[in-house]
DNA sequence: CGATTAGTTTCTATATTTGGAAACTTTACA
DNA sequence: TGTAAAGTTTCCAAATATAGAAACTAATCG
């Protein structure tokens, strides 16, 4: 087992460990066009606010999304817009092989 | 609720699950180099072949492997290079955030 | 100050993921 | 044929993740 290997692995696991779940994607999606708060989002969403709240944290602690606190309002922002277009291409590439895997 | 943007982040969400465990991302790496049979990533891992089976079911489920029967072997390779630089592109960019967040 | 609004954290029940052991399948080959 | 090797699948226990309710914090504003 390679250590250097390993920890790099691991490190780009939690990465997309944070953009694994389906609300995060649309979370990340949604806030490539503005930036919003967690209830904007929450309602969008129609889930619980602190259900919103909880999947920002795990964004935010992943380093993908960015906060700005105005008054009783935490604004978020994407952090690194580009990681959204490498999910975009490298979703495009996978679905190519799926396709080309189940004949389509 | 945007229908289409979230059938799109489930898409993804699915795709970026089967990146979202060290041993996951650590094959992806190790196949980077050249293909292996699954005993040879068992070993390398030290885990129960049966594991790293099922590990790599989840990434060929996923489109992000390929397998080649020969014998009783079963030979993994990658099914798309190109999403392993962008885990490295996307790995270094929120790295940069997350140190920038941090302070570092 | 007291009420309201926006968020976060805690708690709890449920669901999913994971690893390893054991059973099973398939191919090779003595 | 029967034994071994390589994989997969099934089973189970332990760990983790998730949603929503409720409690809590902090800022606004009458």
């Amino acid at each position: 087992m390679n250590e250097t290997r390993y920890l790099q692995a691991q490190r780009q696991a939690h990465m997309f460990k944070a953009m694994s779940h389906p609300l995060r994607m649309y979370i990340l999606v949604t806030l490539k066009d503005r930036p919003r708060c967690v209830c904007e989002l929450a309602e969008e969403m129609g889930v619980d606010k602190s259900v919103a709240s909880k999947h920002l944290s795990q964004l935010r602690e992943a380093g993908l999304i960015k906060d700005t606190k105005t008054g009783t309002q935490v604004e978020y922002r994407l952090a690194a817009p580009c990681v959204l277009e490498v999910a975009t291409c490298s979703d495009t590439a996978v679905l190519m092989n799926r396709k080309s895997l189940l004949g389509i």
